[in-house]
DNA sequence: GAAGCTTTGTGTCCGGCGGACACATTGCGT
DNA sequence: ACGCAATGTGTCCGCCGGACACAAAGCTTC
């Protein structure tokens, strides 16, 4: 629970896409640092990244880094800058708020899966760089028009994102096995089993889930966020 | 991503409460060990939880640890089962499904705030303990005689306690700083004002919400989750 | 072209981490 | 009193992030 003022040099993670003129082609950029430890995290999973493999991934010693990134916080924070990649501009499409956050959440979702380490990246007390928060600009640019307060536009925002996030973790960890008697280890379904009617419920719902689609609830949990945030709006609206 | 069938002895972790005759009275006990661990992790985060640390709040060697249990992981996961505490029965409340997952979700959150380290302890890979389960299915059995299928249902809880997750991390970590201003770095609120319209979204409802509940979005959120699942069981009645 | 200076990468060292393993100690049953 | 199993200790290993002094290149300026 350190402060987040803590952290080093929130200069370069701000900085990303202003570098000045200076272009000289060097052997060891910061671009290639970052690269190299996503593919690594994109692979092997987030814990697989320490400064001594991406050195290695570079053939370089883990030193060399540190004339580029000011630490391994850093590090990961661009890489998170860097995995997220541009916010999109929903703002021009039509229909109302509800096509727009739909697109918006399909856009984010899609750049999520392609790395299944950020919701553990982003879990935890951390610097936060200028396109996650343009993800967060563009979302709460879907609900312009709205009768939504400024305050339930962030929330909508936080829970739509939260809903992203937790589906993914679960979807690149087994954090939930048990919604998906699929992928659940059989020695834990064994384990539910042999308590016999303590777990019942779970149980039979899992038996009767055998067929649904391994989304590990996006769908369904996107259109009850949506279902309960139009019933608000018009709530409002009336 | 390894496969959690790696991690070692989840015996203890599920025969936890069915320990055998044999009380004698030991210094050292998996009990006062994990108990030793949940302090530290309630005081001072989850990372400063290290064996070494552990074993010098309970004047032992770190190696006196590994005699009662297997490994880190496992003492990480007995932790979050110590924690989590006896899931509740809400059967027996009367008003249907909501009264029930209402209340459940209040229990839940109130035990999650009391160890601000469990969304990030609970993040990832890990193996999954009876007490934990037993929440599922306590959450599980308040949709009993709604028309929600199995899936549905399962759906259902994980969208719920990813809420609570969600909330609880932004909580103890400043996750989305941007939420709350009167907690964000007035660095970054700077950094945001610095950048001119880019961020006109954010400021304005930022600067909307001043007198909003510091919840991170908590209530909002459930009130939102619930109606969506209200309209879907409407309909499914219908 | 030589001298200096800055930039970039290297080598070494440190404390802390999780954990393997051999050893010392203790106490209980015989 | 003996032996044995349970419990705690000491030492060692490889890995981690990172501080710091040093080497090797350039580039600038005479």
């Amino acid at each position: 629970m350190t402060d987040t003022g803590d952290q080093k040099n929130l200069g370069l993670l701000w900085a990303l896409h202003a570098r000045p003129t200076r272009e000289a082609r060097l052997v060891l950029t910061v671009d290639r640092i970052v690269n190299a430890a996503i593919d690594i995290a994109d692979g092997e999973g987030i814990e697989a990244v320490s400064m001594q493999r991406v050195a290695a991934n570079l053939d370089v010693t883990k030193m060399a880094l540190y004339r580029h990134v000011s630490s391994k916080a850093e590090l990961v924070a661009v890489m998170i800058e860097t995995a997220v990649g541009e916010p999109p501009d929903v703002t021009h499409i039509r229909g109302g708020w509800r096509p727009r956050i739909e697109r918006w959440a399909e856009l984010m979702r899609a750049t999520w899966q392609k790395h299944p380490w950020l919701p553990t990246a982003t879990t935890g007390d951390r610097a936060i760089g200028p396109r996650e928060i343009g993800w967060t600009e563009s979302a709460l640019s879907a609900f312009a028009g709205t009768p939504l307060s400024g305050a339930e536009r962030i929330d909508a925002v936080f829970l739509l994102s939260g809903h992203i996030r937790n589906t993914q973790a679960a979807a690149g960890a087994g954090t939930q096995p048990w919604t998906d008697e699929r992928r659940a280890r059989p020695e834990l379904a064994e384990l539910l089993r042999g308590h016999g009617d303590r777990f019942r419920h779970i149980l039979s719902a899992v038996n009767d889930a055998h067929d649904a689609p391994p989304d590990n609830g996006w769908a369904f949990g996107l259109d009850r966020i949506l279902a309960g945030l139009d019933q608000l709006i018009k709530e409002k609206r009336a």
